[in-house]
DNA sequence: TCTGGGGTCCTAGGACCC
DNA sequence: TCTGGGGTCCTAGGACCC
């Protein structure tokens, strides 16, 4: 029998910060979106305040100052490093993995051993190892292993570990999970459903097949064929390479005029085709779009999205940037405060198709090795050491992340110190926005 | 006066996930 | 004053083709 372990991080990137800044321990702390503006992580003690997840940081401020609480900006390369070591271990316990997210992935395991034991042992090594503690549900099918693991989380009697595979009392466990919370089931169908008395985990397995197809798609029918126990969703061991490339930043502050859009759009741009490399694909088309603040009622609202072919196929930043710009320019009007742009690739290949429009085979060439190296030195040493001038050197746009700790596992001169000498010392840089 | 049937592709919009 | 970023999938409807 194979059964499917959902394997997630508690508060991932409060408990990564926590880490490296022991004061930080049995205190409410919350990391913020980019741009500093909501609240995306919560330690146990910021849930217990009833700051909700998403909510807008100058909502809760107070509440965190009052309470002895810690802000923190966040810090991307920080948790995807973490990330990649919890992960690392994950695989150590079995072969059959799939990365879900930054904190979470499924495993699969065959065979009928002890699963809670098993469980235990890759809590421990993971939480030896890194520090960072996680919880793992143990389900047949992915949408049960979730429903295990919020049981494992929200019941510490459990030892964060738990196995809901012919458990005596699954059913009861489903009455007992929200409908919501359901994988796959979020706020609009979860209020459809709530409409017609479906309540729970357990109402929504013994809904009629008819029914759910009708309404809720046919994803909506796979959850609930899980829910009964039949494996729908397979696990991607190899994810498929990416339909689509985004990259976008909400501003500092907000920008009106062209020449800060365009070093934005540039930035963007230069960002998504690294991205793009990384993947080894080449994009087909580019996207821009460009928006005002929704949230500011008062103030004239404007957005637009336009898109255009690349004449061939490409991961060439130049190129890019180019169409970039001219899709800018289509969509810009005088006259607004911008709020955010963006940038999209989509058409994505691995497999180059040779196109009657390339560049000459040399040129192509040439084009490759420039960019490997660009890529190459920005790995090495920080991105945006070698950079296109289109994407501004100041970048007065750039967003705001006033609290951001340190790379403590990424870059030499942000490392963590340590000291011998008997003197308190607080988590170094964290508060301070010091980027070393 | 009378105006088919079947297929594909694309896009926009809406839902979901973290 | 202050509201993230990065993805996926499904469906309906229109354009277009024979």
């Amino acid at each position: 029998m194979k059964i499917f372990a959902l394997v997630d991080c508690n508060n991932f990137y409060v408990s990564c910060e926590r880490v490296f800044d022991p004061s930080l321990k049995e205190r409410p702390v919350v990391v913020l979106s980019n741009n500093d503006g909501c609240v995306i992580a919560r330690s146990e003690e910021a849930k217990q305040l009833g700051i909700p997840m998403g909510s807008p940081f100058f909502k809760c401020r107070e509440l965190l100052e009052r309470s002895n609480g810690a802000v923190l900006s966040s810090n991307y390369a920080l948790y995807g490093d973490m990330s990649a070591r919890v992960m690392r271990i994950l695989g150590g316990f079995t072969p059959d993995m799939e990365l879900y997210s930054i904190d979470e992935a499924f495993l699969l395991f065959t065979g009928s051993g002890d699963r809670t034991e098993l469980g235990r042992a890759v809590r421990q090594r993971v939480r030896r190892w890194t520090g960072i503690p996680v919880s793992i549900g143990f389900g047949p099918t992915k949408t049960l292993a979730k429903i295990a693991n919020r049981v494992a989380k929200k019941h510490p009697e459990h030892g964060g570990v738990f196995d809901i595979t012919g458990h005596e009392h699954a059913d009861a466990l489903l009455k007992a999970t929200d409908v919501g919370d359901v994988w796959g089931i979020g706020r609009r169908y979860a209020e459809f459903l709530r409409g017609r008395a479906i309540l729970s985990a357990f109402d929504l397995k013994n809904t009629p097949d008819t029914f759910v197809k009708k309404h809720l798609t046919i994803t909506g029918l796979q959850t609930v064929m899980e829910l009964r126990g039949r494996p729908c969703i397979s696990l991607e061991a190899s994810p498929p390479p990416p339909k689509s490339i985004l990259c976008s930043r909400s501003f500092g502050t907000p920008v009106s005029t062209l020449a800060e859009l365009r070093e934005a759009v540039a930035a963007y741009a230069s960002r998504a085709a690294e991205k793009l490399r990384r993947k080894n694909g080449v994009a087909s088309h580019v996207h821009v779009f460009l928006t005002t603040n929704p949230f500011k009622e008062r103030e004239r609202q404007y957005a637009a999205h336009c898109s255009v072919p690349l004449p061939s196929s490409t991961a060439y930043t130049p190129e890019i940037i180019g169409s970039a710009h001219r899709l800018l320019e289509t969509i810009y009007r005088e006259g607004h405060r911008y709020q955010k742009t963006g940038v999209i690739l989509t058409g994505i290949e691995t497999r180059r198709q040779t196109s009657l429009m390339d560049p000459p085979p040399g040129e192509l060439a040439r084009q490759k090795s420039l960019m490997r190296i660009m890529d190459r030195v920005n790995r090495r040493w920080g991105s945006r050491t070698l950079l296109f001038a289109a994407s501004g050197i100041e970048q007065p746009w750039k967003m705001n992340q006033a609290r951001k700790s340190r790379r403590f596992t990424t870059c030499w001169h942000e490392l963590l110190l340590v000291r011998t000498e008997a003197h308190e010392e607080r988590g170094p840089g964290v508060g301070a926005g010091g980027q070393g």
